[in-house]
DNA sequence: CCGCTTTTTACATCTGTTTTACAAAAAACT
DNA sequence: AGTTTTTTGTAAAACAGATGTAAAAAGCGG
């Protein structure tokens, strides 16, 4: 879920319309009053803030933001007013992740947005993942191998999941329990083994793909 | 171009967001001034009109809105509390469209308005949805399976509606209930469950084709 | 009060997940 | 090289949880 924080009606609508078809989920708000009542029961992938605002302005929401603990690694994306410098290092010191100077192209915003949200590790895209023969569809939720369809269940579509978004990383077990199962296991478990090992059988080829770092974890191979 | 006019800054993007990305234009006011000032420059197909706001009440703003030639065409459609206002309402037989009792699903909404739009000849898509053996004709309400009539209560045509204009996608059952039931539902419910399995019987043969994805919620099959 | 829709409840069933146990593979150590 | 130790693969059993569904309860409009 992406919040766009823009008072121009207009381009509001217009931002959120593009992000719709580009696979995000995205909210608009017109001012921060209802912004942060919205913050409280979600928390948003990426925040478009537009520095220009009614009551109060971009950088005093953007400041509020890095001042609470359950908002600050939330990933900013600031709309500044071409040229003015000023704002520009203002926001910089308190750690907007990238900045857009208006007007700016719905294109150039969703791949400023697409690369914060690479970075920042976050994702909440629903964009196609895919590698090698492996093509994943997260809004559908279906796997294909060479175009062929593969049922997985949950756990297996979720390692899956955190391979394809980082594709050549290792991840020890533990870093996946806590990944796919969220919660942090104190003893030992066999699990992740044996739902890879299912996962590797059911990619057939393309699971050997998915390599063991012994004494480690497991990874997406990258050549 | 739909008029939205509700205090409810929450409710109000709700509904400006959903009706953007159901093909409409809209555009939304906290109070009445606004809403005025707007009007006076553009004559929109359609009003939605909140009974409840600060500075002049819903019944007031319609009153005005009929007695005006240049505004008395203009659909209107109130969103009223439950209970006493709505008969307070109905008796008063202001020369809304229809009604929208809160709290209602935006799925519910867009239909209405759909219908509204229709009935009174102006703009607005109804085109008919189909998917395989399902048809349905939103102008009418009514759906076939292989030609044959299905008869379905509202809310499994809500869903039926939803899924057909998505082929393919999943929906979370949180999703499903905020779409076609209440704004957002807290806790744990088998309700859509249960819609999802009469809407699966009504449909006969067609029921297959709507499949669960385990651990996730539900879609409409697409191969 | 009646008939219809919707929601809740309860339970059987089905499916995915986790554990267990052991085989196989790799590494470490004589 | 041979042996031991550690680590991983995996089949199968045990377990946990999600889903389907009938039926009861609650809501709603007449």
């Amino acid at each position: 879920m992406i919040y766009c924080l823009e008072d121009d009606s207009s381009i509001r609508d217009l931002m959120t319309y593009t992000l719709n078809v580009a696979g995000f989920d995205a909210e608009g708000f017109a001012e921060s009053t209802s912004f942060w009542q919205a913050l409280r029961s979600h928390r948003p992938d990426l925040i478009l803030l537009d520095i220009m605002l009614p009551k109060e302005d971009g950088l005093t929401v953007l400041k509020k933001l890095r001042s609470e603990p359950r908002t600050k690694d939330i990933p900013v994306i600031m709309a500044t007013a071409r040229g003015s410098e000023y704002d520009r290092v203002i926001g910089l010191d308190l750690g907007a992740d990238d900045y857009l100077s208006k007007p700016f192209g719905m294109m150039e915003m969703v791949s400023r947005i697409r690369a914060v949200l690479r970075r920042t590790g976050a994702s909440g895209d629903y964009s196609i993942l895919e590698y090698r023969s492996i093509r994943m569809d997260p809004s559908r939720r279906t796997v294909t191998v060479n175009g062929e369809p593969v049922t997985l269940t949950l756990k297996e579509y979720e390692l899956l999941h955190v391979f394809l978004e980082h594709p050549g990383i290792v991840f020890t077990r533990d870093r996946l329990l806590s990944l796919v199962w969220d919660i942090s296991y104190a003893g030992e478990t066999r699990t992740v083994d044996v739902h890879i090992g299912t996962l590797r059988t059911k990619l057939k080829e393309a699971g050997e793909l998915i390599r063991t770092v012994r004494g480690v974890g497991y990874r997406l191979e990258t050549l």
